[in-house]
DNA sequence: TTTTGAGTTGTTCGA
DNA sequence: GTCGAACAACTCAAA
């Protein structure tokens, strides 16, 4: 047995599994495909990135410091790099004498290129390199509808997606051998890939929001079933009702699959006679929507940037510098359009429909390129995701799939008066309105002299008066759309 | 090929 | 206060 990872040198002969946004052990088919083979070292390359992503990294530090213990602990050691992976790789490959390499499919643009430039280079050899599927219920490419394309419309690709058996969890059996260290000249130590910039303080208000890793993941999870999920469908778009999951900076890590979840809420359902619940089946089309997004990903190029509707080329967007800072600050003076913003910034998630009005305003009344607030949010949200995001701010924007049609402009007090009806979302991230009657709440500046007096409110002097007006902006943002109708 | 029905999350206006 | 219609026309999916 033991000779079995010996080569002829008689040294031992171990596999690689090269871990990115798949952090966890249960469920990772290129993780167990390593193990399934005997000795397994995991490495994680930090690989240079042109996005600022720092609430995300400060996330990844956690994560990967809580896998590294999980992994310790069944006999795998985590190691990690920083540089190009197409340099990394091979080179800790030879170094550690290693037969074999595995990961999970990734799809972005610049991870699809590296990879494949890796495969190409291991094609003949005698290193097996082999890409695995773990990160999405189906891979891009395996939706698709009668005509066989991929779908443009949520809907029907839902209901074909349900149609298809979705694939077990792989539960996962430790090596029969078991690794202690690793010697190496290109690793170096966790706190060595400074994802957590130590001179700033920003994220430490993160930090009573959060449990990070695998095994939190799978808790919230099943407090999320057991609590919450029979009242998602109706509650999930009050900003104060607590009925959202926050599964999502654990699926855009990996700490959890969204085969695990699928399985999971099938298994619950079942158990409860829940099958057919509003709750569940809305649940359920949430974790697809993220496969739509990832579809898109996968099939458009350059969806961070490019917008899918090709009628958006040459838009009259206008960046004015003051308004972006007012609204990444949360000082736009409309209170839940500000109380989203500072629920982003100090806990790095904001609420969803919140996303949508903020992206609403920003995109729509201040016609502000939906890149900038895509950036913003990448760089602020802990679940920050290439996929989700570029899909959802193209979709607000009204240049994505299955778009929001151009006058469907998010009026920001109608929204605050119907999903945060006594203002109490606002009261907590904007503490400058404490004190207001809650019938001026989400429009402060149509309370009284009087009113704003009781309540301490200066406009203009501790809260700002609103920077645009949402009637006059709400107009211009129509004449603005007329433009996309009038491309041929 | 042509036709038909449908499409995440809204707002406003007027009855 | 509640409700339906208008907002406009287009693209997608399937028959």
């Amino acid at each position: 047995m033991q000779n079995m990872n010996c080569n002829f040198k008689g040294v031992y002969v171990t596999n690689i599994v090269w871990l990115r946004d798949d952090l966890r052990l249960q469920d990772n088919p290129a993780l167990q495909s390593a193990c399934d083979r005997g000795e397994t070292i995991a490495i994680y390359i930090k690989e240079p990135n042109d996005t600022k992503t720092e609430a995300r990294d400060w996330w990844l530090h956690h994560s990967l410091n809580k896998l590294q213990t999980a992994l310790k602990n069944v006999g795998v050691p985590l190691v990690f790099a920083e540089g190009n992976a197409c340099n990394i790789l091979p080179q800790f490959i030879e170094e550690q004498n290693a037969s074999a390499i595995f990961w999970n499919r990734r799809y972005t643009e610049k991870g699809i290129k590296t990879d494949g430039e890796i495969k190409t280079k291991y094609k003949d050899s005698k290193v097996l390199c082999q890409s695995c599927m773990g990160n999405l219920l189906f891979e891009p490419w395996e939706i698709k509808n009668k005509q066989g394309g991929f779908f443009k419309v949520f809907t029907p690709m839902f209901k074909e997606l349900l149609t298809l058996k979705t694939p077990k969890p792989v539960p996962f059996t430790q090596p029969k051998e078991m690794r202690e260290r690793v010697q190496s000249t290109l690793t170096c130590t966790l706190e060595e890939l400074n994802l957590i910039n130590s001179n700033k303080i920003w994220h430490k208000s993160f930090e009573p929001h959060w449990e990070i890793g695998e095994a939190a993941a799978e808790i919230k999870l099943q407090k999320f079933l057991e609590e919450k999920i029979t009242h998602y469908k109706k509650g999930r778009d009050f900003m104060s009702d607590n009925s959202t999951s926050t599964l999502s900076p654990h699926l855009h890590f990996g700490e959890i699959s969204p085969r695990t979840i699928f399985d999971e809420i099938e298994a619950f359902a079942l158990s409860n006679n829940l099958e057919n619940h509003e709750g569940i089946q809305c649940f359920k089309s949430e974790i697809v929507w993220r496969e739509f997004s990832y579809q898109q990903l996968f099939h458009y190029e350059q969806i961070e940037q490019k917008p899918i509707n090709e009628k958006f080329k040459g838009f009259p967007w206008e960046l004015d510098a003051e308004k972006f800072t007012a609204w990444k600050k949360g000082l736009t003076g409309i209170p839940i359009v500000d109380a989203g913003m500072r629920e982003l910034w100090q806990t790095g998630i904001m609420h969803n429909r919140v996303r949508m009005i903020v992206a609403s305003l920003l995109t729509k009344n201040l016609l502000i390129p939906w890149q900038e607030g895509a950036k913003w949010f990448m760089d602020t949200l802990v679940d920050a995701d290439e996929a989700a995001n570029s899909a959802n701010w193209q979709w607000v924007a009204g240049c994505g799939l299955d778009a929001s049609p151009y006058f469907r402009i998010f009026n920001p007090v109608t929204q605050g008066e119907k999903f945060d009806t006594d203002g109490t979302y606002v009261k907590k991230w904007v503490p400058e309105l404490q004190d207001l009657d809650k019938k001026y709440i989400h429009q402060p500046w149509e309370a009284s002299e009087f009113d704003l007096k009781l309540a301490g409110v200066e406009l203009g002097k501790n809260y700002p008066k609103p920077i645009i007006n949402l009637k006059a902006s709400r107009e211009r943002a129509l004449e603005a759309y007329a433009f996309v109708k009038n491309q041929a």
